[in-house]
DNA sequence: TAAATTTGCTAACGAACGTTAGGTTGCTTA
DNA sequence: TAAGCAACCTAACGTTCGTTAGCAAATTTA
C-alpha cells in the first residue's frame, strides 16, 4: 500500500479531475501540464497518448463496478437482499472515485474504436447483472414492475446522479446513501411493502 | 406553426445533434458545416459564435422545463398529484426534444459567464421546485422519505436518463413512461401503499 | 425596377492543439 | 565509478481550431 503515488499516477490523477470538471476534448494537454508545474512534452515520457489516460480511467472503473457486483452476487438470500447488497457496491465505488467514476460515466465517448465498442459491450454486461436480479425477483414474486429493462436504467440512474453532488466531507456517508436509495428505490419495487407501520406490521404475516 | 425551418434553426438543430453526439467541444464548426453541406464560414452569416448555438439550446430548454412545471404546479390536488403531474411534464419536454435535453443536461458547463452561472442559478431553482412539492408532502403525511433534497435529486436522475434510451419509434410512449415512473418512483415515497394484493387490500383500512 | 436581405463563397488570420525529436540533469543500481 | 533510468527541458512539427474580411449571387421586399 504505497501513499506515494508514481509519476504516472499523479498524471492520471489529475487528468481525472481535468476530465471531470471540464471534460476530455476541453482539456488539452497544456491545461493537464500546468496543473502538474510542468511543460505539456514532459508529459510523454510517461504515458503514450491523451486517451490512453482516459482508456485507463474507464476499464479500470469498469473493473471495480465489476468486482464489486461479483461479490454481491455471491452473497446467497432474496432477490431484494441481493440488491440490496449491489446497489451499496455501487454506490461503494462511485463514492470511493468520484472524479473517476465521472469520467467513467461521462467521457467514454471520447475513446477511440476498438475501446469505445469494448466498453460498451461492458457497460451493456453489467446492466444485464441488475436486470438479471431484477428478473429473479419478479419470479420469486418479491418485485412487481412493468418491465425488468426500464426498472433497471431507472435504478442505474438514481445511482449514478450521486458524483454530482456527493461530498465525501458531507453529513451522508456511503452506507447511509446506500440505504436511503434502497429504501426509496426498493420500496417502489416489492410487493410485500416493508414500510408499514408497527400498528400494522403484524396484518402482513399470514 | 411554420414546419418550414429558417437556415438558422437548420443550424441550431443540426448542431444540437452533434452536440449530443459528439459533445461541444469535439464538434468543431467545420463538422457542423459539413453536416449542413456548406462551408464553416458561412454559419457566421447565421450566427454570431459558437457557443451561441449551445446559449440557445441551453435556454430555450430551461425555458421548457419552467413552462412544464408551472403548469403542473398550477393544478390543486394532493402532492402525490401534483408530483404526477410534474413527473408526467418533465418527462414530456424531455421525450419531445432528447437531443436538445441531452445537451440542456450535459453540455451546459461550456458556456461562459455570465451564462454558466445564470445557467445553474436556473437549474437550483428547478430543483427546488420539485422540493418543495415533496416537502408538501411530507407534511401532510403523504410522503415519508429521510431527507427531501436526497429525494428530489434521486427523482430527478431517474428522469434525466430517459434521453439515453427513448426512441419516439419505440414501444413505451411518453405517458407510459411517465407512469410506470411514477410508480416506480412513488411507491416508494408514499406511507399508505398503493401496490397492496387484492386479498390484503382491506388490511390496510382500518 | 431598385433596394435590401439572405445565403453562400474563397482566402486567410492567429491561436491552440497533440505530439515528436533530441538533449540535459540527477538519482539509483551494478 | 560507470551504466541505466526517470524526469523534465526547449524547440518545433503539422494540423485543426474559431473566426473575420471581402465579395458574389439569389431572393425578397418596397
Amino acid at each position: 500500500m504505497e501513499a506515494v503515488l508514481s509519476r504516472k499516477e499523479q498524471i492520471e490523477k489529475t487528468a481525472t479531475a481535468l476530465f471531470k470538471t471540464k471534460g476530455f476534448s476541453a482539456t488539452s494537454m497544456r491545461d493537464l501540464a500546468n496543473e502538474l508545474g510542468i511543460e505539456a512534452a514532459s508529459i510523454y515520457s510517461h504515458i503514450k497518448s491523451k486517451e490512453e489516460i482516459l482508456q485507463r480511467v474507464c476499464f479500470r472503473m469498469a473493473q471495480e463496478f465489476f468486482e464489486a457486483i461479483d461479490a454481491a452476487e455471491a452473497v446467497d438470500g432474496s432477490a431484494t437482499e441481493r440488491l440490496q447488497h449491489a446497489i451499496a457496491a455501487h454506490v461503494r465505488v462511485l463514492t470511493k472515485n468520484t472524479e473517476a467514476s465521472a469520467v467513467f460515466l461521462h467521457e467514454w465517448r471520447h475513446l477511440s474504436e476498438p475501446f469505445h465498442g469494448e466498453f460498451l459491450a461492458l457497460r451493456d454486461k453489467y446492466e444485464a447483472r441488475f436486470r438479471r436480479i431484477i428478473r429473479t425477483g419478479i419470479d420469486s414474486g418479491e418485485f412487481s414492475v412493468p418491465d425488468e429493462k426500464f426498472a433497471a436504467l431507472t435504478i442505474l440512474s438514481g445511482l449514478n446522479w450521486i458524483h454530482t453532488w456527493y461530498k465525501p466531507e458531507g453529513k451522508m456517508k456511503p452506507e447511509e446513501i446506500a440505504d436511503n436509495l434502497s429504501a426509496m428505490l426498493l420500496n417502489g419495487l416489492t410487493t410485500d411493502k416493508l414500510t408499514l407501520t408497527e400498528s400494522d406490521s403484524h396484518l402482513n404475516t399470514p
